[in-house]
Formats: structure tokens, sequence, C-alpha cells
DNA sequence: CGAGTTTGACCTGCGC
DNA sequence: GCGCAGGTCAAACTCG
């Protein structure tokens, strides 16, 4: 029996990242194989999916150290409690939040989307302040926090509030004249 | 002129 | 109730 062959995952998994190799990026990368009736509203939302689950990835694969998932943990288990004791749902059920560390110089790390900035605050036991950026996108409520860490200034942390629920805007900048060429070709044969 | 940043004031929750 | 710390607001400012 002829054996067939199996089509590509579609979106493909995230790639594998190197926790001894950073800065870390979670930039989606295109598809690694279009289907034929790929349209614009379709790769969108794959592009929104991967970016999900590369970040969620990058939580994952950034935070090793044991101290600081100990530490993640700690934080979101508080919230939680905190939220309870307000009347409201538990946390991760309503509001989902991601920490992770980024070795750059950079404070702001150009994760695709566009940011507004609406706030800046020392913080106690840190020589770097801690700023604060919204989501400019009108329908979406996403924040984030960016803060440089006293223990290794190289890192900055970020913790993200939210889901975004809009494409990444810079990313369909760059792919929309290239899906245009891509869908003219495939009308073309 | 619109979008984004800065920054002091204000609000809220928490511990004592 | 008070003070502290973290988060947000909003007016003034900057920049392209």
């Amino acid at each position: 029996m002829e054996e067939q062959e199996t089509p590509p995952p579609f979106p493909p998994p995230p790639p594998t990242l190197s926790s001894t190799n950073p800065p870390y990026l979670f930039t989606p990368s295109l598809p690694s194989t279009l289907l034929p009736n790929t349209n614009l509203e379709t790769l969108m939302c794959c592009n929104y999916n991967q970016n999900h689950l590369y970040f969620e990835q990058n939580v994952a694969e950034t935070i090793t150290d044991q101290q600081n998932i100990a530490k993640y943990a700690d934080e979101e288990k508080v919230e939680n409690i905190k939220d309870k004791r307000r009347g409201g749902r538990n946390r991760k059920t309503t509001i989902p939040r991601y920490a992770f560390q980024t070795r750059s110089e950079e404070d702001i790390l150009d994760d695709g989307y566009r940011w507004r900035k609406y706030g800046q605050k020392s913080v106690k036991n840190s020589n770097f302040p801690r700023s604060y950026y919204r989501c400019t996108h009108h329908t979406c409520n996403v924040k984030k926090q960016v803060q440089r860490l006293t223990k290794d200034t190289s890192i900055v942390e970020t913790t993200y509030e939210g889901i975004h629920n809009h494409p990444c805007e810079k990313l369909m900048e760059t792919l929309s004249p290239l899906l245009k060429q891509i869908q003219f070709l495939a009308n073309r044969f």
C-alpha cells in the first residue's frame, strides 16, 4: 500500500526556544505552508493564534530559574486570593497574566503590537522605574508592565495582562503585500 | 495636528 | 484611621 504523505501541521508548532541563547524572540513567523484557499482573514487568525502559542511558550521557556517559577506562582495565588476577597472571580479565569524576562539593552521589546505609555512609577526595592503600557487598538484592553531588574540590569521583566483581540498590526503590514502576491500567483496557475 | 510621552496628583487596597 | 505602595488619570509637553 502506498504510503500517503501526511500534510504539515497548520499552523506549524512553535519552534523550540533555546534558554541558553538570549535574547528570546517571540515574533511569529510565517506558516511554513500556505493552504491553497488561505485568505487574509485566515492568515490573520492563524498568526494571532501563533502569537499566543509563542507567547506562552516563552513564558515557560524563559522563566527557567526555579525561584522565579515559584515567585510567579506565588504572585498568581496571591492575586487570586485578593480577587476572591473582592468578590470577584478567580483571576486565571478572568484576565490572563503572563510574565517573562528578556536579556536586552532595550527596555521596550518590539512584539509587533502598538503600545501607549500611560504611567511610570518607581517601585520599592528597585533602582529602575516600572512603566505601564496599554495597547493602542481601540477595542483591545491589553496592558503590559515593563521593568528592569535591579539584581541583573541586563534583564527586562515584562508582564502582559490580557490577550489581544486583534491581529498583530506590524506583522500584517509586512505580510499584506506578500499575501497579495501569493494570491495573485495562485490565481494565475 | 494627532499620537505618544512625561509626570505629579489621585485612587485603592492592605497591613499595622 | 493612618501611612505606604502600586496602579491609573490627565494635563502639559514633545515629536513627526
